[in-house]
DNA sequence: ATCGAGATGTTAGAGCCTCTAACTAAGTTA
DNA sequence: TAACTTAGTTAGAGGCTCTAACATCTCGAT
């Protein structure tokens, strides 16, 4: 199961992407904030100093995992709104389930992307094409041909939701709220309430 | 200012309490995850090793610190329902105002309050106990005599809201999104919206 | 082919941190 | 006031991040 190359030796292969990898799965065993660059390393057969030739810093390296884990966020989007008409509610609250679900799947990896001390350039600019997915669709359902202010305004309730119930969930509020009904219906039923009526 | 007794040459006074004030001030500056006790410490004007005959570890530190919070966050959603009449949408709405007016206050605190790696029965209890002020008001709203399962579920929602805005907040993502409208009118929209109808 | 540059490893170590052990001073109580 | 408890101290083990200096490999230009 080895996804890059072997060590050859003395060179690793590539360091790089299976640092990222072993400090995603590290971040999610013990998470997030206990996460040591040491621990990676021992995994990774390296020195403790090896990472400071790819990434400038820990915080560094943990950005490229958080990087990953908004293109794999854009990407599960982009899956969930295929099966359903472009511009309805259905694709819309596809698109929230996919979010929670995401944060379910990887608790420790959707913390740290939002733990962010500073918001770097090409973070910020990831997580904003994984928003623009959304957006798109509400575009749509209100019948605006781009995503003007209205869009985000419209959009900006339903994040709020959807972020939410992420956290209760990860930390397991949601079960001490005794909830009857599953979270897909509880999605569904927010984002109907939530956004504003449609034109037409 | 000193809200405690002096150190008294070799003995502190109340150094728990202190330590307590000064961790809270840091994890505000610094942010909850960059706090070390040793800094703590030096602010204190104590060695190293003193915490550790208040507090287990770190962890217990820190701990004791969320719970200051949560009594206050209690405190807070008392003072937020007085104004209003029991059982009413404004008094459910001015709670969760509350909740993210906390949170925009102390958003070190705040975020530390939630990114407790396993919840303590003291810490669990106080949360419960904060979030008992707003299941009051829900069952009132909704004529029950107590707080029920019905309660609970009618509840979660408007937490998951606002818990959600407290985050986006703190992380700055409302201003990206370009609300144009309060956060006190979202938050009273939301409340409205996602709220069951009254009974009766 | 090989030589030199640059990339990517290594070891050693400085300077932080948490937490423990052993000791000491001050308060408390019989 | 002696004995016990509480709450400080210093010393240090062991872990962490990150740097400096050195070693080894890769690769393009000659």
């Amino acid at each position: 199961m080895q996804k890059t190359a072997q060590k050859t030796g003395y060179h690793h292969g590539d360091l790089r992407e299976q640092l990222i990898a072993t400090t995603r799965d590290l971040v999610e065993e013990r998470g997030p904030d206990v996460f040591s660059v040491s621990e990676a390393c021992r995994r990774a057969g390296v020195s403790t100093a090896a990472p400071y030739k790819h990434f400038e810093d820990r915080e560094d390296l943990l950005r490229a995992v958080a990087l990953q884990g908004f293109a794999e966020m854009t990407e599960r989007f982009h899956a969930a709104v295929v099966p359903h008409t472009p511009g309805t509610l259905e694709a819309i609250a596809a698109v929230g389930r996919a979010y929670v679900a995401f944060a379910e799947d990887n608790p420790g990896l959707f913390k740290m992307m939002f733990a962010t001390p500073k918001d770097h350039p090409a973070t910020e600019e990831a997580g904003h094409g994984c928003y623009g997915v959304v957006l798109d669709q509400i575009a749509r359902y209100l019948g605006h041909a781009e995503v003007d202010d209205a869009v985000m305004e419209a959009g900006f309730p339903l994040w709020t939701f959807v972020h939410g119930l992420s956290f209760l969930r990860i930390d397991g509020k949601a079960e001490f709220a005794k909830m009857r009904v599953s979270v897909e219906d509880v999605i569904q039923g927010a984002t109907a309430r939530l956004l504003p009526p449609r034109k037409g």
